[in-house]
DNA sequence: GTTCCGCATGAATCGATAG
DNA sequence: ACTATCGATTCATGCGGAA
């Protein structure tokens, strides 16, 4: 089967306005988190945040299918010592738009940036909200239960004193409990709370989250051949994972050597002929996205 | 030493008139979550939640020393398929008050109750909403540093002394590692996420929440003879757990039933001779603190 | 082929210093 | 005075070279 990677140049307002109505079945983003400092990649500041972000997400409720998810990625800043309140700030605008709330996910990040103060620890965790058009949306809840297949089996088996404390994100994408929980049991079911590291790897861009999140939401809300979307496209990170699971993609960038790199990596049809294991049941480590 | 534990029967609102200005140096609580059920203790329907909720902060906030901390424990419902947004209201209203909203922790409820809808997951976290008067307060962050990683341990323990001179020659090298600064420590300071399962015991209160929950934060904020304000006692954690760990305690509960049960179990005046380690440092499981 | 170990670095924050 | 920039702080993780 052949994907479509569609990836556009641009503001992100404006680019959206070419996409049909009711034709994305889920959006994954993590847009520019607002920044005092002018100079930084798309830094917008914090007042000014709710207000340039308002006419992405009405575009976005447009082009969004009716049973599709817009999962948003995004943590508030401190500043003078208080959490700032544009995230809040932008659930209830996006409400008043007709955006649904439906609920709000926690990505708690095992390696956290160092660092302590006197007065707050380390922030840990970030937001995955997700929004709805409708009450009713798809949702493959089956798909992100991890099977206990022969893998899982060999595993338990040799099931080391590090994976049992150390080493979550070995198991399946990174997500849930411990390994040695799921002995006896078929499947496990995962929580609102995603247990993942951030990744260390040589990506260029700032704002690069991990494989496994997306991943994660790809298979939680669309099957093959739907079509996910990254409005704010960075690395690319979004698109990559989702056309290597065999959907269709499109990406926005406004920074032309982002959007350069993800183009060398990704073609505007990709054919697969081989039908590769997801990488939670693999063996080998999953495979690693070169920049060249 | 002995301590003062006590507890008013009554409404919130009017009971915190009786507490004199700035006299609190930590506020920690569960309020009655909203529910539109009425026949629940407490049930306070979502839309009236805000405008319920803020005569008692306003006390709070008047109650409070400068130094101290307000930690709220909350999470909003599930309200026709969708988060209600009454907890971001109530944060942005308290700050028109004039509270700074500090910082948000996340407590991971580890086991939550298993369950799963058509359209979400187990909600295995809550919010734990810091607020504070002024920007400089008391924290006393060694009290809740946790012993370090595996790794670590494994690291140090097989330092050689090439390795520590080495590493010392290299001060100044700016960022990187300085592992010599950690021979002797075996303890690293926490993240704003908090591991703790829930509590199973035999309260009779739906809001009860794990002892470790509120001992964390006492420990945070707080010394031995300081004192401790829960608002909505409940089955009285809080307070029981401060006594313990030699703070006064206020509780105020409007449930009579709740009232009794906790003023059975603490003595207006409680007598400690020992002055040996604090329970939460003792080797007993029963109070044994798990957040990693 | 394992296991071990050194090292780089990640959506950070504060406070001091410079413009 | 006010803003912008910079240095110090410090832990989990994975990778790659060494044993």
């Amino acid at each position: 089967m052949t994907v479509k990677n569609e990836l556009f140049l641009g503001d992100s307002k404006k680019e959206l306005e070419k996409l049909p109505d009711n034709s994305i079945d889920l959006i994954f983003t993590s847009p520019p988190y607002a920044d005092q400092r002018k100079n930084t990649y798309g830094g917008i500041h914090p007042d000014k945040y709710v207000e340039w972000f308002l006419p992405v997400s009405e575009q976005l409720l447009r082009v969004l299918k009716p049973t599709g998810t817009f999962v948003l990625n995004i943590k508030e800043r401190v500043v003078k010592g208080e959490r700032s309140t544009y995230v809040m700030e932008l659930i209830l605008e996006m409400k008043k738009q007709g955006w649904l709330w439906t609920e709000e996910y926690i990505w708690h990040k095992k390696n956290s940036y160092p660092g302590k103060w006197p007065n707050r620890f380390r922030d840990a965790w970030e937001r995955l909200l997700q929004f709805n058009k409708e009450k009713k949306f798809n949702m493959y809840q089956e798909e992100v239960m991890v099977p206990m297949g022969d893998w899982a089996k060999t595993r338990l088996r040799k099931l080391s004193d590090t994976d049992k404390t150390r080493d979550e994100s070995k198991v399946g994408s990174g997500f849930g409990k411990n390994i040695s929980n799921w002995v006896g049991r078929d499947k496990a079911y995962p929580t609102n709370v995603l247990h993942l590291a951030t990744e260390c790897s040589n990506k260029k861009h700032s704002a690069a989250f991990p494989e496994g999140l997306p991943e994660w939401f790809i298979k939680l809300f669309t099957k093959e051949g739907d079509t996910v979307l990254d409005p704010f496209m960075g690395s690319g990170t979004t698109n990559i994972v989702a056309s290597q699971m065999k959907r269709n993609t499109i990406g926005i960038e406004i920074v032309p050597e982002y959007y350069e790199m993800v183009k060398d990596q990704l073609q505007p049809e990709e054919l697969y002929l081989l039908e590769p294991k997801p990488s939670y049941e693999s063996d080998q480590p999953r495979r690693r996205i070169s920049i060249r």
